[in-house]
DNA sequence: CCTTGACCCTGTAGCAGCTACAGGGTCCAT
DNA sequence: ATGGACCCTGTAGCTGCTACAGGGTCAAGG
């Protein structure tokens, strides 16, 4: 089992080689052997570990709860709710950005829809951005 | 017409003092009078301004995309369909997030599904992260 | 007149989560 | 021996603020 350059592994998991250093900085990965050449020689587990770190920030959980994740799936014997109860929040967290964004986008659209063309003086649009008459000055 | 401090020109348009002071530094707002003590002395242009900076900002605007607007609006007589498309860009955008955010939703609430309890060990969610099988480890 | 407290000033550093250098060293094939 | 692809450390930058530290100003109350 030939040991993986941070390039390899970095290419394997769909990152870059900064981001690989940035998450061992971050204490999300451990500080790997080195070689005689003070390269980083990384095994299979990092590989691993590293696969589950980009699968986790992928579905949206900030590195703070990346590691809190890492923490739970190494202790095997403890009960997996607290892994559920973190999924949940996420899960929760992420309907309240759709939400944000489902109202958001009605209200962009419906100013968008308001303009006829025309010059600036006539946008409806930067009307509706301007929360009284009058141009937007200086 | 008595002119406003910055804690007032903040609070009247939902801001912080920190804030307006960044607007300033970043070239959205214009850098205001002084008074002879040394303090920002805003005008209702000002006020105007910093409005129409928070609800486009509030809409999801870069700030980048709103100095935009703000030149665009100071522009009486150009086409306003430059104005349309900064918008129509930008409502695009937000539907790629909602998109974006909705598939990520279904995922993430499939492998919550999954978890049917009981140990780290068998948890379905720590399963559903890890790409290939075995612990993630140290 | 003096003090107190609320406000204001500048400048700098911090947050997340990377990304992008600069200025070097290493390794391998030709 | 040389070239090019890789690796190293360290630092600074990005967005859009936010949070100090360490001062100055101003108006009201005693």
């Amino acid at each position: 089992m030939k040991p993986l350059t941070i390039g390899r592994l970095a290419s394997e998991t769909g990152t870059t080689v900064e981001t690989v250093r940035y998450y061992e900085r971050a204490g999300l990965i451990p500080a790997p052997a080195r070689t005689g050449g003070n390269y980083r020689s990384y095994r299979a587990q990092d590989l691993e570990r590293l696969r589950f770190i980009r699968r986790t920030r992928d579905l949206g959980f900030t590195l703070d709860e990346v590691r809190a994740l890492l923490e739970m799936a190494g202790d095997r014997d403890r009960d997996c709710g607290t892994v559920d109860a973190l999924a949940s929040r996420h899960l929760e967290e992420i309907d309240r950005k759709i939400a944000d964004l489902t109202v958001l986008r009605r209200e962009l659209a419906g100013v968008i829809a308001s303009c006829a063309g025309g010059t600036v003086a006539e946008c409806r649009i930067l009307e509706a951005f301007a929360p009284s008459v009058g141009q937007v000055r200086s």
